[in-house]
DNA sequence: CGGTATTGTTCAGTGCACCGACGATTACGA
DNA sequence: TCGTAATCGTCGGTGCACTGAACAATACCG
C-alpha cells in the first residue's frame, strides 16, 4: 500500500497541464507551428538579429533544441540565417515576411486560446496562477545555475 | 513591435515549469527512471494487474506512449507483463520485486524533490497551486473528451 | 452462426527536451 | 605571437508525447 497521490506531486500536474495545453493549441492555434516555434518567432519579433544561443536563452531552450525548432522554421520559411560577418561563430537570425505574418495571425489566435485556457479561473485568480508558476518555475532554474555566489569568486 | 510577453502565457509557464521539475529531478530523485516511469510504477503498486490502456488512464498517456514506457520498465526488470487468459487482446501488468523496491527507494526521494520544488511558496500558497492547475488542466482534458452530452445520445 | 463493430496493442512519423562530445572560430594571456 | 581557453553550432543518443494506420482478438447483432 505504498502508493502515493500522484495528484499532490508538482511535476505530475506539470506534465498533465502542458499536455492539456498542446491538445488546446493544436485544435484552436495552429497544427503546423507549435507553441514552442511561435516563441522562437515572437523571440526575433522582439530582437531581430539575434543568434541562436540568445534565442534559447529567451524561451528557454537549450542548444540541441533550439537547434532543430530553428531549422523546421527554416524549412518552412518563416525564418532567414545568415553568418554573422563579425563573428563567424554564430548565425544571425531574422524573420522573413511570411514569418512576420504568420507570428501576427497567431497572436491574435493564442490569446483566444489563453483566454478558454483561463477560463475555469476568476481574473484574480489568474494573477495569482501566473505568480505562483513563475516563483516555483524561476527558484528551481536558479538552483541549476552557476549560481551567484554568496562570496566572492575565488 | 507586435511582440508578445510570454510570461502571461499559461502554456509557456507551464513548460517552463515542467523543464525546472524535469532538472530537478535528475538531480535530487534519479538519473534512470524517469518521472512519467515513477507514475507507472506508482499506478500498479495502488491497482496490480491493470492492462496497459487502464495504466495510461491513470497517469494521463496515451496508448503509444504507455507502450514505450512500459517497455523500458520491462526490460530494466521493474515490471512482467502477460497475456490475459481471459481477454487475448490485453497484457496484464504487474510489478517484479525489483519494481517494488524501486518504488518504495524513489518514493522517499520524491517526497523530498517536492518539498524543495515548492519551497519558494508558503504552505497555503501550495495549496493554491495545486488547486489552481488541477482546475486548469481538468477543464481542458474536459473540453477534449466525447463529453457527457447535456442530452441523451440519440 | 457469421459478419461487423469495438477494443487493446503495435508501428511509422513528427516534434520537443535533455546530455555529452566534437569541430570550428574567436578571445585572452603568457 | 602563439597556444590555451571559452563560445557557437552540430551530431548522436535517450526519452516523452501525440496522431493516424494497421492488426489481432473479442463482442455484439441480425
Amino acid at each position: 500500500m505504498g502508493a502515493v497521490d500522484l495528484t499532490t506531486h508538482p511535476g505530475h500536474l506539470a506534465r498533465r497541464l502542458q499536455q492539456a495545453h498542446y491538445l488546446l493549441w493544436n485544435t484552436m492555434v495552429s497544427e503546423e507551428i507549435t507553441s514552442p516555434q511561435f516563441a522562437v518567432l515572437n523571440a526575433l519579433v522582439a530582437e531581430p538579429g539575434l543568434d541562436q544561443r540568445t534565442v534559447g536563452e529567451r524561451v528557454g531552450l537549450d542548444r540541441s533544441t533550439i537547434a532543430e525548432v530553428i531549422s523546421r522554421l527554416g524549412r518552412r520559411g518563416l525564418l532567414d540565417k545568415v553568418r554573422d560577418p563579425q563573428d563567424g561563430r554564430r548565425f544571425l537570425l531574422r524573420l522573413t515576411d511570411e514569418g512576420l505574418r504568420t507570428h501576427k495571425k497567431l497572436t491574435v489566435r493564442t490569446a483566444r486560446m489563453n483566454q478558454v485556457f483561463l477560463a475555469p479561473l476568476a481574473t484574480d485568480e489568474q494573477v495569482l496562477f501566473f505568480d505562483l508558476i513563475r516563483r516555483v518555475a524561476d527558484a528551481a532554474e536558479g538552483l541549476r545555475n552557476p549560481s551567484e555566489p554568496l562570496v566572492a569568486p575565488s
